[in-house]
DNA sequence: GTCTATATTGCGATAGAC
DNA sequence: GTCTATCGCAATATAGAC
């Protein structure tokens, strides 16, 4: 029972900042939810910032799920399938890293810059280079513009699971997600592949 | 300069709340913003409280632009264009708005329950309609699931304004804006159109 | 490693002068 | 209508006992 307090404090602030923000939540919060106290916040994290630090780092480092050796070697529309469906079962496993992206995405603070936009540019540069391999290919309709789509394709893909909180949150879960995420894929296909009539 | 004095505080709130939001932001710095001091605040609003809700109030009211009285005797594909343009134009004259929505969005607080939720929730089944009405005409697949399609939709138009606080804040707006929500329309419509051969 | 107690700071709200 | 001064509270962080 000694290691074993940090990882209940860790897994108390992912919840709670998660669910309610970082100035929402006071340390003693957290450590009553874990079972202890707040001095030791203090003593394992350093500070409340410095732990909520460390919650977005492991939030977000679950992003890099997607990002697999081959990806760039794929089919294009393949690239995009996974994306829809490797965001599915992150987004499954950690169902509070919705919350932190959002806060993050509008009101980026230092952490962000530090190390979420490198994760971030590159999940994009992905996407953008899958775009353009597509269409050099034929697969994709040539008129396009590969920025304005990449960001039209993860706000498909994201903006569901950001809306989730403000539906019931009784629903169940992986039925809905797979047919949201298969009609993403199938609509957003559709609309930028070349049709075979032109 | 007396009644001015309410109008500056308001502005302040505006502009501090949607920056930082609530809770980063005290009753102390919105009056230094606004060239007068706190005490104003509980005066003219009542309390800190009490001043945000009026901020959000006033910032999503924006959105009932949108909801034209003809809207559900429209053509199901202007509708969804409407829906677009309106946004782009609300958006950009309402630049904090996007980040009250967002906020509440991830963590529905009190305010929303009141009144937000019946306004997007209104938004909501005007899109729903369009669908189903541009189904039964035959303009749009059978087979998409409506209520998926509306998110889908929403994602596509909104996820664009969530994610410009991420990028340079110096950009220039219109031109991007516009090309965006174009091709935001061409894809999903071209998406979700029954293909002329099948 | 974990606790209690506390020093210190900054907040929202308000009383009261003008 | 606007200001200054201040009360009361809750927060983080830390010192020190065990």
């Amino acid at each position: 029972m000694e290691q074993d307090t940090k990882e209940k404090l860790l897994h108390s602030a992912i919840h709670l900042f998660g669910e309610y923000g970082f100035d929402k939540i006071s340390i003693r919060q957290i450590a009553e939810r874990a079972g202890t106290n707040s001095a030791l916040i203090s003593y394992y994290f350093g500070s409340k910032q410095k732990l909520y630090e460390l919650v977005i780092e492991k939030q977000v480092s679950a992003l890099e799920q997607f990002l697999t050796p081959q990806i760039q070697e794929l089919d294009p529309r393949e690239v995009l399938r996974l994306y829809a469906v490797t965001l599915q079962k992150i987004h499954q496993e950690n169902p509070m890293l919705i919350r932190f992206l959002c806060r993050e995405l509008i009101a980026p603070s230092n952490v962000l810059d530090t190390f979420i936009k490198k994760r971030l540019q590159f999940v994009f540069l992905v996407l953008k280079s899958a775009l353009k391999r597509g269409i050099q290919q034929g697969i994709f309709r040539p008129d396009i513009n590969i920025q304005a789509a990449v960001i039209l394709w993860a706000g498909m893909v994201n903006f569901y699971y950001m809306s989730r909180p403000i539906h019931t949150r009784i629903k169940g879960t992986n039925e809905n997600d797979t047919l949201y995420m298969q009609q993403a894929i199938t609509v957003f296909l559709t609309g930028i592949e070349r049709s075979p009539h032109s």
